[in-house]
DNA sequence: CGCATTTGACCGGCGC
DNA sequence: GCGCCGGTCAAATGCG
């Protein structure tokens, strides 16, 4: 939370790339100075320093420190159902927050507004194709709309029974708040169709618990192998007896003194390991906004830099997020279905028809791997464990102003892992180049869904890996760096998922600093704040995007459709089916 | 007193 | 089958 991102965010897999380190938790927490996250005893004053960094620092930030959110909004323990997330509700503040939030209150109110209509209208898009092409549109999707918007359930086979106990679990806690809740699900459902219907679509990371889980509502959590063979054996689904994919990962890089980035949602520290590849430990986290929430994430420093923490997020979120939070998960929620679409996708039926999705695979790891590996060496332990599919967001920056450019590397054996990189040379200001692509793409997005496709993915995908990432392979097999940047930049700037990561990473990104810049009172805050508007100003990318966390499952439901689901959309969508992960969703 | 964090133990997957 | 490793659990601890 902390929510420096000060400037680059580099994308990596998991911690294991770069990290290499030599420090403990303990010298961790001299980041900063801050309190080191791992240390135990200065964890502990650290968990107050940190608390305390977190506040005051943290102000600025949108959200607010996790720990201001736990206490705010609902924790866990008390298990009380969140009352139905309201705008009002992120803007949360409490009094304490309230103080923090000075400055971005009205920016923030302002933002809800902008995107409420947004979304509202999305809704209405999104029904109304749903009334059009209820055959299309998988028979999930149906069922999830038809009830109520609280079923998830959607294609998702016995997964689903369980996962939509606990997202009813979960809504019944709320029963305020479920109708707003039930729409997000049923959006959810909709969208992401196989995926975990309960949570949230943002960070739907892994499709494939979305089908598997039984249990859990959550998707988010992780199925053994095993499991997931079970699952889909009974299920029907597509999916093939492929190899079990775990969920995705979208892991998050970014300069931060504080212990962990301020994401603008709750978590609860359960864990602190040492992995094998970093000596620095690494820290197990579980969202604690709701109480079933399956979200995890995972936050280590950078062993080479111990400036960078990198942030590793699994799990979809099965409630609405803080507004703050909506941009990570957005971010995140985006990469991770890029990650699906592209790589993994195979796994997830819903995603893409197998072919597509191999295509796309290859493609996509082809290019990674011939080009971007300059970008990051591939590291072999990186995807060893490889059974979780990682995206990695590069937020650091070099330059006080985000440069982005995109450059995916994956090297992958197994999954592909694809990293978005605003650090690198060419840059062109996030502004620019963000707001053109969002701008222009958020007019895609509706017209595609007004048209009452949904499979962004699916042809998006193809187009977006085939002709970009494979012309990119294939044609230019050595293209410079140049080349490649921009051929990926095109791809990107093409590809929803892209987008909608990129100008989610942007905005959380610009939102960080503004908010730092803010605290410190200087106006950068506000650039940030504009930029956020600027985005919210497209109505279509913007609800999509920015939404407020209170939108946020609207938002993921939107998101998703921004992302490309696949095949469910499109090809399948003859097809019951699938469930529609929409997880990915964007 | 309540709650979050810490941390060792435990579990399951994976590779050899 | 064994060991390694990642990830999670839960009792203990300490802070507010």
């Amino acid at each position: 939370m902390e929510v420096t991102l000060k400037r680059n965010v580099v994308v990596e897999e998991e911690t294991k790339v770069g990290c290499v380190g030599d420090e403990e938790s303990g010298e961790i927490g001299k980041f900063g100075g801050e309190t080191p996250i791992y240390d135990r005893d200065s964890s502990r004053s650290s968990s107050s320093s940190q608390r305390d960094s977190i506040n005051n620092r943290e102000v600025p930030t949108v959200i607010g420190s996790e720990r201001s959110f736990m206490d705010a909004s609902s924790r866990p323990s008390s298990s009380k159902p969140k009352n139905s997330v309201t705008i009002s509700q992120e803007t949360q503040p409490e009094s304490t927050k309230a103080e923090r939030f000075d400055v971005k209150k009205p920016f923030m109110a302002q933002t809800v507004k902008d995107y409420q209509s947004p979304q509202m209208h999305f809704f209405d898009i999104v029904q109304k194709e749903h009334v059009k092409k209820p055959d299309e549109t998988s028979s999930t999707l149906d069922n999830a709309e038809e009830p109520e918007l609280v079923s998830l359930s959607l294609g998702t086979r016995a997964s689903r029974s369980g996962k939509e106990e606990e997202a009813n679990t979960y809504s019944k806690g709320k029963e305020d708040g479920m109708i707003k809740e039930g729409l997000t699900l049923g959006l959810h459902s909709k969208v992401d169709g196989s995926s975990s219907g309960p949570s949230e679509a943002l960070l739907n990371l892994s499709p494939d618990n979305s089908f598997e889980e039984p249990k859990e509502a959550d998707t988010g959590e992780p199925w053994p192998p095993s499991k997931m063979m079970k699952s889909s054996a009974n299920g029907e689904d597509e999916v093939l007896p492929q190899p079990p994919l775990k969920r995705a990962r979208v892991s998050v890089r970014a300069r931060c003194d504080a212990p962990t980035m301020n994401d603008g949602c709750q978590w609860r520290k359960y864990g602190q390991k040492v992995a094998k590849g970093n000596p620095c430990p690494r820290a197990y986290y579980r969202c604690t906004v709701a109480p079933a929430c399956p979200v995890r994430k995972q936050v280590q420093r950078c062993a080479e830099d111990m400036s960078i923490l990198i942030t590793t997020y699994e799990g979809n979120h099965n409630h609405p997020l803080p507004m703050g939070a909506t941009a990570m998960a957005s971010t995140t929620s985006a990469a991770a279905s890029m990650l699906i679409s592209g790589s993994s996708t195979s796994s997830c039926p819903p995603f893409g028809s197998l072919a597509s999705s191999t295509a796309n695979l290859h493609g996509f790891s082809q290019v990674d791997n011939s080009r971007f590996k300059q970008f990051y060496p591939p590291n072999p332990s990186i995807y060893s464990s490889a059974s979780h599919p990682t995206i990695t967001l590069d937020l650091t920056v070099p330059s006080s102003t985000p440069q982005y450019k995109f450059s995916s590397n994956l090297t992958y054996p197994k999954y592909s892992s694809t990293s978005l990189n605003f650090s690198s040379s060419k840059s062109n200001t996030i502004p620019t180049s963000w707001s053109g692509g969002s701008s222009t793409y958020g007019a895609h997005f509706y017209d595609k869904n007004s048209m009452g496709s949904l499979n962004l993915g699916g042809q998006t995908q193809d187009s977006f890996n085939l002709s970009y990432m494979h012309k990119g392979t294939s044609q230019n097999p050595a293209p410079s760096q140049h080349l490649l940047t921009e051929t990926v930049a095109n791809a990107i700037t093409s590809h929803p998922s892209f987008q909608s990561a990129l100008a989610t990473a942007i905005t959380s990104y610009l939102g960080a600093q503004g908010a730092e810049r803010a605290g410190e009172g200087s106006p950068a805050g506000q650039v940030g704040l504009k930029w956020s508007e600027q985005l919210a100003l497209a109505p279509t990318y913007t609800s999509a995007f920015t939404s407020p966390s209170n939108y946020s499952s609207h938002h993921q439901g939107s998101s998703t459709f921004l992302q490309p689901p696949p095949a469910l959309l499109s090809a399948k969508s003859a097809s019951a089916s699938p469930v529609g992960n929409g997880e990915q969703k964007s």
